[in-house]
Parts: structure tokens; sequence; C-alpha cells
DNA sequence: GATGAATGAGGGTTCATTCAT
DNA sequence: TATGAATGAACCCTCATTCAT
């Protein structure tokens, strides 16, 4: 009788295993070959289980696919707190938090890069929300601006920039990795030295002293 | 045999032409679904040709897929034009330079893009090549540096920022299509205010007045 | 293990109540599906209980299907009494019995038609049975025709011809229904009044008068 | 060059007999095991091919099916002629065409017996066009009991009387067969015979002389 | 008894490529 | 050259059933 409630226990952390294997192997998976490219067999094989066991955890490879999506943009929110009436605490804050997440998890932050080369489509089912939080940051940006706080630049061409300027750390990891292999030891992104640059230009950037 | 005769005379100019309705397909298809998500069926129909037919042209999907990222690599030479000794121009005209490319040919660019995610296998090439480049540019900076002509900064932290922001308009180029689509008039990048907008920031960050 | 033993006291009950449940179950869907196209998943969450639970009360999906078939053809027996002599009530309450079982069971009538569609391999269990059956019906319909009580018609194909007209009934129940959906209310078939059209068309078909 | 013409002729040819062989195969799969039931697998064994090539001439299972589907209906059109002003003889070659093709092509004709008990979702496409054949032909009998032709039967049930009795013989053709098989001459029915005996038992059940 | 999990086969379909013509 | 056809592998997913617990 205990055995039987132990093994109901041991169940649901089963499942929990299972699961965090398979999401494991679905980034992998689809960081490295995008939704189309990524077989369930390959997941299934990276997990551990059979193909039809896979598919008894999940719905099916889309449904996968934007369930770990919607993580990725989870993981961003709240990244720019717009709180902050101090514009070189909040910038700096915002380009320390995605180095951070592009050296933490590129992987994850790939697939985001690969749905935006794919067209965005299924990333419509939160743009909703994403258009807000863009809203709420250019109001802070241009808040800044009108306070003289900073140079009066474009608010969205200064996010796109930062945007891009730290993702890049997480789409060319693989590539930067495998440069290092043959010999060139050459440049090696240091985190922290890497964050200080890359604020300090932007800081510049905008005009904020 | 008098046709064959003639026909062979326009062989080359046929065979150029079929060529370049298939190096176009590809583009296409290769900057919409990627390597593996492009199915040779699709580069074929949208050539005009069918599967063997296309199949008479080219190797194979691989080697096609090489072939044109070596075009891209190719359009990107010369672009930052080291010789000059005044920072503003040549950091200027790479932004716009890029952006043009961003521009005019997103597509191309965005193989690129998927390229280095997919770990840039395919890039290793020509690499030396690349390697070189990038040395050269590396050491127009520092040598601006040392002139006292700009703020000390990283060298490649400033070559892999500018190459990220400008990359960004090709690689989310199909998402702000579709979001424009559904109302939202909003923001629009308007090319030359773009440039303006970019140069101005990066050579404020660079400290370069 | 008090509980067990009252359990075991209603163990009886309680299995025959889930049995009557997977019967309904299979009957529905075997009647919308088929053999082939019927899932045992179908089955089981129509019946309120898992896969592994379903298997623990049936044999397996072919087993249970003929067991529902036999209660099929035990439900047709004795439909057509034969002992009356007069032709006009035996056939008049054959062709309502089978009226009735067509609108009260069309599920059931259902699975028969396809398994003779299916070419009734899984009826011949039980066909001497039905083949004496048939014998006696046609006797008694000769008999009525020797003794001039009706003109002289071909005994099988009166008997076919009834089994069919009646059978359509519930074979196209559900078009019927999908038909009336959409405006339509042209022609509803009303049981009463059915029967008696059909009792009326075959009597004169018969020349009993 | 000859050869390359005929060639070509024979290509179409070619293409011809495959997709006969494909629509014989694909007729008797459907009409045993019902579209569900049926495998592009036994639908490619049975015509000699592979399942891949067999998709190079079928675009899937369904539109298949629905093609075949249509070929019945447009088989069934015209069948009952409504133009000539004597029931008898209407009726009498209605009952006719379709006994014959009960015999001839008993296979289509149960395909469209399965299509109905599935609720006949596919047939809706055509339905359009039966519903208004269906009216003409109630008109017609409407017609002649107004002119006293026949007795006042309600035309519906009459319709689908006839049509149940000789889809019967499409239906049951497999058991008939397999009930021959094991001794029993017994009864077996004899296409003409069956056409008067069945003609002379509509005829008489509709009052006409 | 009931539940999560496993299994091996098979479902329909598409793929890149090659072969004869 | 160009076309119809073939091929064999792989794709995603569902199945009926069984096994531990």
């Amino acid at each position: 009788m205990v055995q039987a409630a132990s093994t109901r226990g041991n169940a649901r952390e089963n499942r929990e295993r299972v699961m965090a294997a398979i999401h494991a192997a679905a980034i992998a998976e689809f960081s490295e070959n995008g939704l189309k490219g990524t077989s369930t067999q390959a997941i299934a094989e990276r997990a551990g289980l059979t193909k039809p066991q896979l598919h008894y955890y999940i719905r099916g490879k889309e449904e996968l696919y934007e369930e770990l999506l919607m993580q990725v943009v989870e993981a961003w929110k709240g990244m720019f707190d717009a709180k902050s009436t101090e514009p070189a605490k909040v910038l700096g804050a915002y380009i320390r938090s995605k180095i951070n997440l592009a050296f933490d998890k590129p992987e994850i932050s790939r697939i985001f890069t690969r749905e935006v080369l794919d067209g965005g489509r299924n990333l419509e089912a939160f743009w909703p929300d994403s258009r807000k939080s863009t809203r709420d940051k250019v109001a802070a940006i241009n808040g800044w601006i009108a306070r003289g706080q900073m140079q009066p630049v474009d608010a969205h061409v200064l996010l796109m920039a930062i945007w891009a300027m730290t993702q890049f750390y997480a789409d060319s990891a693989l590539q930067v990795q495998q440069l290092r292999k043959p010999t060139q030891p050459g440049w090696t992104p240091d985190r922290d030295k890497l964050v200080d640059e890359l604020t300090a230009f932007v800081l510049r950037g905008c005009g904020i002293t």
C-alpha cells in the first residue's frame, strides 16, 4: 500500500524527468536544425525514447515547438525594466541580461532567431503581448530623451540595435566554438568584458554620460 | 541537324539563362526554408523545370547550396574599405553598404544567417579568406585607436556589433512585412533615415566626432 | 480488506455495468466506423475507460465485435412468426418489427449491413441457424402460395425485398439526419405512416387483398 | 526519332493503363474494406506498384476515393428516365438498369452503400444535383398518380423501396457467393428472372396493371 | 482493479536521386 | 536534352496490445 503511494509519487516524478529530457532534446535539435529540419526520430533518440514513446508524451512536433518557443519569450519578459528612471542602469541591466541568456542558453535563443527567419508565423500567438511590451520600452526611451537624459535617437532603432548585438552571441556561438578549435586562439568573447564593452559602446552611442 | 548546330551555338547562353533561374529559385527557397527545409521539387518548380531537369543542371542540393553561399561571401568582400584613414567615412560607408544589401537582397543575407545558425560548417571553405579579411579590419580599427582618432574599443566587438545591427534588417524583413499588414502603421524602417541613425549611433559609440 | 470483501460483493454488478458501457460504446463506434475503422482508443474513451482498462474486460477488438454481432442476429430471431396462417398478419408484423428495430437501434442494424458488405465472414458462425430460419420462412410463403392466399412469387426474392426495404431506414439514418440540417424540410420518414405504406405496398405486391 | 514519337505515344497509353490498374485495385479495396479500412499499401500492391509509385499517380487516398465515388453517381444518372409517360416502362427500365449495375459492378455499388453508412459526408459534393434529380422523380410519380395511372403511394417511399431492393444484390453479392460454396445449391439469383420478379412485384405494389 | 509506460508494426506521404527513353 | 517512371529511405503519427506497478 505504501509502495503504491510511493509508486504514484514516482510516476509523476518520472513523467517530469522524461518531459525534461524531451524538452532538452527538442531544444537542442530545433536549435540545430529548425522546425522543418528536425525529425521526431532525432528528438526521440536524443531523449532516449522510441518514436511512439515520444508521442505518448507530446501531441506532435509543432505543438512541442510552440511550447518551447513560448518559454523563450517568457524568459525575455521583464528584462528591460523600464521602471527605473536612469537610462544607464536600465540599458546596462538589459544588455547584461540578454548577454547572459545568450551565453547560458544559446540554443533557445537560436530557436527564436530561426523562427524570425522563417517569418515568425508561430510568433503571432503572443505578439500582441510583445507589441505592448515594445510600446512600453519605446515610451521609456522617449521619456529619457524628452527629459534630456540622452541624445535624441529613434527608440525603435536603438532597441533593435541592442537586440541584434546581444542576440549575435547566441546565434554565432557554434561558429565561434568551431573557430576556436583549429589553433587560432585569436579572439574569444569573455562575458564580463563583453558586457562592459557593449554597455560602454551603447551608452556613448546614446550620449549618456 | 542544322537546328542542333544552331542550338549548340545558343547552348551556352541557354544554360546560363537556366542556371540563373535555378539560382534565383534556390536563393528564394533556401532563404525561406533553409537547406534541410527546401525540396528540390520546390526549386525546380520555381525555376520552371521538372525535377530531373533540375538534376541535369546541378549535382545535388547541397552542392547548389554551397555555390550560392560562396556568392554571398563574395558579395561581402570589399565592403569595409580599410584603405581610407578617416574612420567616419569608412564606417559610414560600411554601414550603408550592409544596409543596402540587407534591403536589396535580404534573401541572400538570410541564407547566411541560417548558415551561421547551422554552425557554419559550409562556411569553412572560405574561412581562411575571411579570417584574413577580419584581421585587416581589426588592424585598421586598432590603427585609428592608436592614432587617437577614436575611443579605445575592442575591434572585434565593434565589428560584430555593426555586423549584427545591419544584418538584423535582412533577417527580420519577413517579420516586419507581416507585422505591417494588420493595422499598425507604427514604425517602418526607412532606409536612408536608418543609415543616418545607425551611423550616428556607431560614430558616437566610437567617440568619433 | 473489508473493503476488498465488500468490493467483491459488488464485483459482479460492477463488471456488468462496465461491460454494458463497453458494449454501448462499441456498438456506436463499430456502427459509425466499421471493424477496421474503429480504434480501441475510441471505444475506451466513449466507455469512460483507459485503453488498458478496456483490455482488462475484453480479449480483443475482434472478439468484442463478434460478440456484438451475435447479439444482433439474436435480436432478429422470431421476427417472422411463420406460425400464423394469415400472410397479411405475418408480413405486416414482420415489416413493423424490422422498421421498429431500424428506428430504435439503427446502429446495431448498420453493423450488420457493414458485416454483409465485408463478406459476412464473421456471420458464418451462426449461419447454419440462419439457414434453417430462412428455410422455414420460405416454406411458409410457399404454403400460402399453394393455398392460393397470395400470388406466386419467388419466396427468396420476397424475403430479400422486405429485408432490404426495411434495412434501408437504418442504413441511411445518418444521411437523412444530415440532409435535414440544411433547410430542406422536405420529406421525413414518419414511422407509423411508413409502416402502413410499406405494408400496403408489399401486400399489393403479393396480391394479398 | 520515330521511336521517340511512338514512345511518347506509349507514355500516354502506359499512364492510362496504370491509372486503370489503380482504379480497379482501389475499387476492389474500397469496396471490401471501406475508406478507412483500405491502405494505400494494399491498393499499390494490387495494382502492381510500390507505395511511392502509387503516389506518383494519385494525390492521396481520399482524392482517389472521391473520384471513384463520383463515377458511381455519374453511372446512376439518367437511369430513371422520367420522360416517358408509361409508369410500367419507366419503372421496369429503372429496375433493370439498377440490377444490371448491381450484377456487373457490385464493388462500385458497395462503395456507395458504405459511404451512406459512413454518413455520406463525401457525398455532399454532388447532393444538390442528386436532390434535384430526386425531385424530378417524385414529380413524375406524383403525376402518374394524379392521372390515375397508379395507386396513390408515397413517392419517396416507393423510390427508396426500389433503390433498396436493387442495391441489395450488390451489397450481398459477396455473401451469396460465399454461401454458394458449401454445397447448398439452394437459391441463386438469376438476373433475368430476378428482374422479372421484382418488376412484377413493384408494378403490382403500385397497382399498375 | 487501475494506471503510466512500452513496443513493434503499420498508417499515409514526401524526399532526393537515378534510370530509361 | 527533356520526360515519365522508379526507387528506397525517411518522414510524422496512430495502432492494438502487453507489461509492470
